[in-house]
DNA sequence: GTGCCTCGAGTTCC
DNA sequence: CTCGAGGCAC
């Protein structure tokens, strides 16, 4: 069983009294004794667990107590208790939640804060789908439920799976607790044969009232707001404790869908009514950014009243061809914004400034703060940005906060941004200390000590110490094994800063050679680990031995090399060994092809080039490198989004003016079929579109004998206009 | 050169 | 989630 690791810290049972006796080593008697201890303990941090939602040990105390119980009874089978912890099959399934890939991803929204962001956000869009300032454009406004989102599956009308955002491709499986949501019904009728629902799961004032009150009575672990209640009610791995725990839900939008709900999103609102969905009774249908800011007033007047939490107010294109003309960036689409409610403030006294060392060297100021609660949150830190922020300026040197810089000791006001990342705002210039100084930012690296430096015109001081400063070492290493990167499980934060620390894992590479130079490691033996946490550690680092290219190069943290970038260059070479081949080419020669096709790529300019180049150039990166492909089995060629359309896999040019779509959605438009968008025409360009007024691409297209396409032409190769 | 738009890299708490 | 800056169109 999982333990949740969301808790607070609590000491481990484990870990507080002296080292226990191996249970090879134990006496009968002894064994017996402990036996009894393990069960009392264990049993009793399931119960917190499951009953109380209020985990008193950590995950990897718990499964180690649990293998020493196992140990034991497989030394002295016939000392095995009737409560025995190993017999507890009831309890809950081993691994927590079950992923789900989401069919269509679910992504966040932009926030807006002010009513100036509001017409920019009509402006763009206008600019986006070439309307005019007068053309009507309507817009859907529904309040922001402060809850969490949920994707109901139903096939055939019947609901046969729930799943959590998760990081929005992949959610978990949270369908048995879904079922127990009255709100959400198990059969519909009148459906499309697919349909995904989404919507939010949140508690109402009076039902978390009534529920801390309850936890409260019950010795239990109150929540600090009908939020967490929700997400903590939602994740219980007993089904039964989710039906206890009074959960509602809004539906608001939808993923697959195996047949259009409707030409609107009213409409399409209006239809998820019918079936029997509960939608939110605000919901109303604007013309225009006006409109929506007079929505936003009249939401915020009735906030107060509402029995449920609401952070702000959404508002979407309510055409859904339009939707879908306007796209997704990469995280948001564009047809959508929340425009967020004033956040909350809190007054509180700044105790210290610690510099953190990130994996670029770049050097963070963290203010440590006297606790304080800022909405239903108790926050102790805080970003400082950079040097500048503390100093009271902008990136531009230009005042912020009036100037007034922030000092050690100072009274400072702090909000969640966006709700989530503690800031500060202002400072108490009447109740600064007398004896308070001017901070003064470090010069040198606190982790190495090497020179930390400034280039002129950028905003971060960063060390010089590179790998040398063990900080940006263990930064690097974190990121290597990171969720989005190689994504080893059982390899955390924690755990590659303790093989760091021992000299253990200094390189990628010596992570896949753990499992070799256990026989001297002996990792079972250590405090948090087991047998089976060692087990599930080796499998989990032999699994990821082959690795996509777009993961294996964003893993390699290149600086500007991101997820994105990382795709795009896996797009473009498809497999390690060209791209390799191609980098060494351009090192070798920056006048030869392989450098100019580098920098033809579309999102790669100058500065992606140097980096990467410089990477390849480093005799000490390409032994890392190789080291690590000496490790792998194999680095998996790109997979081109499975396309059948005409474009997919082709390399396209536009140039000229393009009348029936702007250039972003012509561009967006290609790279959903499959094809690669390129700035500028080359050898490797497949289709050239060009529209009036093309100049130097046309000709050099003719030259090179590449197919052109007039617009029209180019749609009706895609497919409709 | 200027002004978007997007991406990368930093951050917190659960 | 936000800020700074890279990339690109105008």
């Amino acid at each position: 069983m999982a333990q949740k690791s969301e808790s607070e810290a609590h000491p481990d049972p484990e870990t507080e009294g002296p080292t226990p006796v191996a249970p090879e080593s134990l006496s009968a008697e002894a064994a017996a004794a402990e036996l009894e201890r393990l069960a009392g303990i264990i049993n009793t941090a399931n119960d917190a667990y499951h009953q109380d939602d209020a985990p008193v040990m950590s995950d990897a105390s718990f499964d180690a107590l649990k293998a020493r119980n196992a140990a034991i009874e497989a030394r002295f089978p016939d000392l095995k208790r009737a409560d025995s912890p190993s017999e507890q099959v009831g309890a809950a399934p081993a691994e927590g939640f079950g992923k789900v890939r989401h069919a269509v991803r679910m992504l966040s929204l932009a926030n807006a804060f002010d009513a100036e962001d509001i017409t920019d956000f009509d402006g763009r869009i206008r600019r986006y789908l070439n309307l005019s300032e007068d053309a009507a454009l309507a817009y859907t406004s529904e309040p922001k439920i402060d809850g969490l989102s949920l994707s109901l599956r139903y096939e055939s009308g019947r609901l046969v799976q729930a799943a959590t955002r998760g990081d929005g491709s992949e959610g978990e499986n949270v369908t048995a607790n879904a079922r127990t949501i009255a709100d959400i019904p198990h059969h519909i009728s009148d459906a499309p044969e697919v349909l995904e629902v989404r919507g939010e799961v949140y508690m109402s004032h009076a039902d978390f009232e009534a529920l801390n009150a309850r936890q409260a009575e019950r010795g239990g672990k109150t929540f600090a707001n009908p939020r967490n209640a929700a997400a903590g009610s939602l994740r219980q791995l007993d089904a039964e404790i989710t039906r206890a725990r009074p959960l509602c839900f809004f539906a608001y939008a939808w993923g697959e869908v195996s047949e259009p709900l409707a030409d609107t999103q009213w409409g399409a609102i209006e239809r998820l009514a019918e079936m029997g969905f509960r939608t939110n009774p605000l919901t109303r249908r604007c013309d225009g950014p006006q409109a929506l800011i007079g929505h936003y007033a009249e939401i915020e007047q009735q906030r107060a009243t509402l029995d449920y939490d609401i952070d702000g107010v959404v508002y979407k294109v309510d055409d859904l061809a339009l939707q879908g003309r306007l796209g997704f960036r990469s995280t948001t689409p564009r047809w959508a914004i929340a425009h967020k409610f004033p956040a909350e403030l809190a007054w509180t006294r700044l105790d210290a400034i610690d510099i953190q060392v990130g994996r670029t060297g770049a050097l963070s100021p963290v203010a440590r703060l006297s606790p304080v609660t800022v909405g239903g949150v108790v926050v102790s830190n805080a970003t400082l940005h950079n040097e500048d922020y503390i100093a009271g300026l902008d990136n531009n040197g230009a005042p912020i906060r009036e100037g007034r810089d922030i000092r050690i000791g100072d009274w400072v006001q702090v909000y969640r941004a966006g709700d989530v990342i503690p800031k500060i705002k202002d400072v108490d210039l009447a109740r600064r200390p007398e004896d308070s100084a001017a901070y003064s930012f470090p010069e040198t690296c606190p982790e190495c000590g090497s020179d930390a430096i400034r280039e002129p015109g950028d905003s971060v001081r960063r060390c010089s110490g590179g790998m040398a400063c063990p900080a940006q070492a263990i930064e690097k290493l974190k990121h290597f094994v990171g969720r989005t990167a190689f994504d080893i499980d059982g390899l955390g934060a924690k755990q590659i800063e303790m093989f760091f620390t021992a000299g253990e894992i200094t390189s990628p590479a010596e992570i896949f050679t753990l499992e070799a130079r256990n026989v001297d490691l002996k990792l079972q033996e250590r405090d948090g680990f087991g047998e089976t946490s060692v087990a599930k550690l080796f499998a989990a680092i032999n699994e990821r031995r082959t690795i996509p290219l777009e993961r294996f190069l964003f893993a390699l943290g290149i600086r500007h090399v991101g997820q994105t970038t990382a795709r795009t260059l896996a797009a473009t070479y498809l497999t390690l060994d060209a791209l390799l081949a191609a980098l060494k080419a351009a090192v070798a020669d920056p006048e030869g092809e392989a450098y100019a096709e580098l920098e033809g790529i579309d999102g790669i300019g100058p500065t992606v080039v140097r980096e990467l180049l410089e990477f390849m150039a480093e005799a000490h990166n390409r032994t890392v490198l190789d080291d690590l492909l000496a490790q792998l089995r194999e680095v998996e060629p790109f997979d081109a989004p499975a396309q059948d359309s005409p474009v997919a896999g082709k390399t396209v040019v536009f140039t000229g003016t393009l009348e029936a779509m702007t250039r972003d959605e012509a561009k967006a438009r290609a790279e959903s079929l499959g094809a690669r968008v390129s700035g500028s025409v080359s050898k490797k360009t497949d289709i050239l579109v060009a529209g009036p007024g093309a100049g130097s691409k046309a000709k050099k297209a003719a030259e090179l004998g590449i197919t052109t396409l007039t617009e029209q032409e180019w749609l009706e190769l895609i497919g409709g206009g």
